[in-house]
DNA sequence: CTGAAAGCGCTAACAC
DNA sequence: GTGTTAGCGCTTTCAG
């Protein structure tokens, strides 16, 4: 494996010199320039990737926190996200470094950012306490939080408006004639869980209904968590006829659970998912979904990281990505068009 | 940032005995262990990445070299078979790296190898001419190929049988009465696509059937892919009665295809998938399938990587994970069960 | 059982 | 424009 001094022996020149023509400075002449060159071409030399970071002080990497446990490769979310993640830093030049956290998942963080293997790190799941976002924050750390930080700490985030996405979605449940409508949620220890709630909420108080908390199951954020919690809550005595689920995945889960109870979708319940992935449309019936465009807050997330990178004293920036609400028929909307209702 | 010398200077020992320490060496007497942890903890030290894998030579983590395009992020392969990937490499203590290459998979692979920033590569896709395989053999770098290496190389893979898989589903397609079977397939210069398009073309050969070109379609793997490729198949003068996708996301736009252009499935149309994703039970009709066991390859894959890692010496080995036709109502089988039959 | 010293491969002052 | 030197933070002989 040819180094920097092989190189520069082999061309005449100092080991700096060598370091000047990789890095393409302008002080060198063109003739040794191209001399060196030809003698990295023959060696085939490659840069020490660590020798580099270790004088240079950066990774050419970004960290991925994910969170324990499986669900959230599993997620269809995951990877729609992160292909706009890696687009990004494919473009800016940067590796993704993916943490695998088993359970400590504070260990795996101080690892990533104390023993300097990233330049920035992006978190993935906001809790309602969550300790990874003091922590970075403390640090000074470049990072970016998808989701909304639990308690307005300083840091950069990109996030839909979750509130507002739940509220719109419930509306419509309501704007067709339900009454009774439950809410199938992930862990309540999920930022994004509590903010959804809270839009459904505040949409059935708008319409003079009360919120009724034997209508509102959590559960593992899983398609088997999505089939229970329906089992639940269609065993509820108060039993509803359209359930908004806070993730596409528990919305299949429900789906298959009303199916094999006998419910008819839509006629006998409707659901309404979260995210908008691909195969919503190919469920039996189409399900409605909240489209949180799962790309572009990848995208977001990983072009606010870099720019947190670059210039680490800017101020934390926060950005929304739009949703939209988009009508099939799970809804009991057959009588719409397949649509999209802007939000 | 404490460094080594902070620790030691404040433990009053060496840096080399601070050293001692962390790697938990037998050499050092208890009570400077203590000590010297003591300072470790105080001090809340974490040992610089890059230094200590610029002298050792290990990096801690495995590469993943993505395919270009985004295509490969959207299939929810991708995400199933990395959570095995990222079991056994947390389980192993590695990180993983992502690769993200734009266009240039081979300088990405020089970058990734040449510079040392992985021990080890795991190659996510094989084609029939794939310079990437040769170059891992060449530089002797640890790989794993995810897929059957297209020359016999020596190279350790994680592979299905692809040929005799897809000559089961055929089988299984044939035996319920289809005699005009269609193929839609992903590129052909991927070496799964050649290899279930043979046991596809055997399975016919092996019923006195002539496998006939119009009927074999080949498209971009992503759903749109299969929509496309279905419309073609569709309009072909031989029109097939059933068509086999060797994937799933591309049988679910051929499902998409038939339905809008009025086609009952199972009735006037039966279509069988490959990998058996999570929704394929949740289509509509729910997907026959070829399970692959997406998250069992990741696992193999990793396990053989980390061992060819540790013993470079020993000989590349091939693992076949096994494979079973899952057999829903979208190639017709109604009236039989929803069953599992092994391959 | 511990310390001193060298060096991994690279970059970046500082000279000239 | 180029070379010399020091040093990034760590591990690892080699001494003792």
């Amino acid at each position: 494996m040819a180094t920097i001094k092989d190189v520069a022996a082999q061309a005449g020149v100092s080991p700096s010199t060598v370091s000047r023509v990789l890095a393409d400075s302008p002080r060198i002449s063109q003739e040794t320039k191209e001399r060196v060159r030809q003698v990295l071409n023959q060696l085939d030399y490659h840069p020490n990737a660590f020798a580099r970071s270790l004088v240079t002080n950066v990774a050419g990497a970004i960290g991925v926190l994910i969170p324990p446990g499986t669900e959230f490769f599993q997620n269809p979310f995951f990877s729609e996200m992160m292909s706009g993640v890696a687009e990004v830093a494919r473009s800016q030049g940067y590796d993704i470094v993916l943490s695998t956290s088993a359970s400590d998942e504070m260990k795996v963080l101080d690892r990533m950012i104390r023993g300097r293997r990233v330049d920035g790190i992006l978190l993935l799941r906001s809790r309602t306490k969550d300790p990874a976002i003091q922590t970075v924050i403390d640090q000074r750390f470049p990072a970016v939080l998808l989701g909304r930080p639990p308690a307005d700490q300083p840091i950069s985030c990109v996030n839909n408006d979750n509130v507002k996405a739940a509220y719109e979605a419930t509306n419509h449940l309501i704007r067709i004639g339900h009454r009774k409508i439950g809410f199938l949620g992930g862990d309540t220890a999920y930022v994004v869980t509590a903010d959804r709630l809270k839009g459904y909420r505040q949409a059935l108080l708008d319409h003079g209904m009360e919120p009724d908390e034997r209508l509102e199951v959590f559960s593992y954020l899983v398609e088997h968590g999505g089939y229970l919690g329906m089992m639940r809550l269609l065993a509820a005595s108060a039993r509803p006829t359209a359930v908004l689920a806070s993730d596409d995945v528990l919305a299949f889960g429900a789906m298959r659970a009303a199916g094999e109870l006998g419910y008819q979708l839509p006629d006998d319940m409707a659901i309404v998912g979260f995210n908008d992935i691909r195969l919503a449309e190919l469920a039996n019936p189409a399900l409605t979904s909240v489209r949180v465009n799962m790309h572009d807050l990848g995208v977001a997330a990983c072009e606010l990281l870099v720019e947190r990178i670059q210039k680490p004293a800017s101020l934390p920036t926060e950005r929304l990505v739009p949703t939209e609400l988009v009508v099939r028929n799970s809804c009991g909307a057959k009588k719409f068009p397949t649509n999209v209702l802007s939000v």
